[in-house]
DNA sequence: CTGAATCCGGCCAGATACTG
DNA sequence: CAGTATCTGGCCGGATTCAG
């Protein structure tokens, strides 16, 4: 991507696909991209008990691949929900810690977990009677 | 897959995943599966507003499918999220409406977007430092 | 230890056509 | 109008390997 390129004869690829970005839901998709995959909310999670560097956030979320957490830490430092510390020691440290704007995010998630537990058992519920009259329609 | 298959000779292959649930963060994955797909908080904002027909949500939601409204509503609806009402009219009218359940979780998003609104132009400067200096890891 | 780079399989979403 | 069925491509995530 050459950053002095100007549209050519590429037939102008829908310059705005599908933006349903018309009235209150504008950066929610933007936050939610970014809270609603697999790992960023393990991450903040962790992190909001305290800085961690980069093998002790892996071992304290069971699963995740050091390519996904490479790619999640990035991406929520680029957003500028933590912040990255380089350790010039040998071998090499790197600490992460939540930025303020992070822990914020965090206490937003707190919340979302409150909901979830909550109400995690009427939605069990729910699944269950669906699942097993498929012709109620509630 | 057989259910009545017992560990043949496979190696075992590990029998408890990635369990990322120990400790706060169990029913938050639940939820944000159902949240943090890319239609269902659309969805949930524009019921939020009141009751919609199939075809009134697809026209709400520029560039939704049929197919993803269809799952998304369905999946929503096995959560208790919302309620689905069948008008045997000619042609045949469905209503879709967020249950008690549903409308707490339109506030729960409702929080989500309130705090992606504070903090987008911060999220947005960020990104713009962070794409324009590789080297300055803040 | 902390990453980057590559390959690859699965799942999800979009497009399309068909039904009641 | 309200859905279902099928095909297909893309993207994401995991495993592995290499580098600083």
């Amino acid at each position: 991507m050459s950053p002095g390129h100007t549209a050519v004869t590429l037939q102008a690829l829908p310059p705005e696909p599908p933006g349903p970005c018309g009235e209150d839901h504008c950066g929610i998709r933007e936050v939610l991209d970014r809270i609603g995959d697999k790992w960023s909310v393990l991450v903040v999670v962790e992190l909001a008990k305290g800085p961690r560097r980069f093998r002790q956030l892996q071992r304290a979320i069971p699963g995740i691949s050091q390519r996904m957490l490479t790619l999640t830490t990035r991406r929520l430092g680029r957003d500028g929900m933590l912040e990255r510390t380089v350790f010039p020691t040998n071998p090499p440290q790197v600490e992460y810690r939540l930025s303020p704007m992070g822990a914020s995010l965090a206490g937003l998630v707190a919340d979302i977990a409150d909901w979830s537990r909550d109400h995690q058992e009427a939605i069990e519920a729910s699944r269950r009677a669906w699942d097993e009259e498929p012709a109620a329609d509630d």
